[in-house]
DNA sequence: CTATTTGCAAATGGTTTGCGTTAGC
DNA sequence: GCTAACGCAAACCATTTGCAAATAG
C-alpha cells in the first residue's frame, strides 16, 4: 500500500488540489517515525521550500487528519505529534525525554473495540499510551 | 479513604502549606467527576474567593500533581482535565462534546503492567483512553 | 520572623485566522 | 477564470513566570 498513492486518491476524490506543499508535507511525515510536531516538520521542509509556512504546515495536517490519512498521537504534554501510521498499534512515551515509539504487543494489541456501549458511549477507537522511560532515559 | 484527609497528610509531610486557596481547589476537583479544566475550576471557586486567580489554580493543580494527589486525563484536544480518581480506570471521551467518564471495564482493566520491557522502555503507567460518542450526541 | 504562596500582569508557545495574492484544475 | 490554498502577520488561548505584597507555620 503505497502512502503516496493513497494521498493522491484522496485528493481526487475529495476535490482536494494536490499542492506542491501538501505532498512535501504529507511525504516528509510518512518517511519519519519519529511522530514529528508540525514544528519539526516545517523546519525540515523550509530548506526545500524556503517560502512554505507554518500555518501551511498546520493546515495540511488537520486536513489529512479529516481525511483519515493521519493521526494524532495523543502527548503527554504539549505540541501535537503526528503519526502517519495508521495500522492499529499503541505508543509507548517517555517521560523523560518526550520520545514517542510505536508498539504493537500483546496484550494491548489485543484490544478488540466492544460491540455494545460501554457507559453509555458507543467506542470507536482505543487509544493506548504506555508511559514510562526509555532506554537512554533509564537513570534519570 | 477521605481525600481531604490525604491532602492534609501530604501538606504537612511534604511540608506544602495547607492553604485556603489550596484546600479550595483541591476540594472543588475532588467533588467533581466531570474532569474540569483548571478554568471551569477557577469559574466556580471566583463566586467563594473573589481575589483567587487562574495562576493559583495551575500551580496548586500542578503540585497536587507532583505529590500524586492528582492526575491529568490525556484531552483529545485542547485545555488539559484534572481527575482526582487515582483508581486505575480508564477514560470515555465523547468527540462530539467532549465529554470525559470514567469507567472500568474488562478488558480494558485488567491490563497489568509488563515486568520486563518493552521496545526498550521501562513501562510505568499505562492509559487506555476509550474514543467514541456518549449517549447524548449518538446522533451528531 | 522568614520562607512560601499569592495576585496581578506580562510573557510564552503552540496553534489558528483574516486577508490579499498565487496557483490548481 | 474561478476557487481553493498559500504566505504573512496578527490573533488566540491555555499555561507559565516575574515580582511585590500577603500569610502560614
Amino acid at each position: 500500500v503505497s502512502l503516496r498513492a493513497a494521498f493522491e486518491r484522496t485528493c481526487r476524490e475529495r476535490r482536494l488540489r494536490r499542492t506542491t506543499q501538501r505532498l512535501a508535507v504529507f511525504e516528509e511525515l510518512a518517511s519519519d517515525p519519529s511522530h514529528p510536531t508540525a514544528e519539526s516538520l516545517f523546519d525540515r521542509l523550509r530548506a526545500r521550500f524556503p517560502t512554505l509556512s507554518l500555518a501551511t504546515v498546520y493546515r495540511t495536517l488537520e486536513a489529512m487528519k479529516r481525511e483519515g490519512l493521519v493521526r494524532t498521537v495523543q502527548p503527554v504534554h504539549e505540541p501535537a505529534r503526528f503519526d502517519a501510521n495508521l495500522d492499529p498499534h499503541q505508543h509507548l512515551v517517555c517521560r523523560a525525554c518526550g520520545r514517542i515509539e510505536d508498539v504493537s504487543e500483546a496484550p494491548f494489541s489485543g484490544l478488540r473495540l466492544p460491540a455494545g456501549r460501554i457507559g453509555g458511549f458507543r467506542v470507536e477507537e482505543i487509544g493506548v499510551t504506555l508511559l514510562g522511560r526509555c532506554g537512554d532515559c533509564e537513570g534519570r
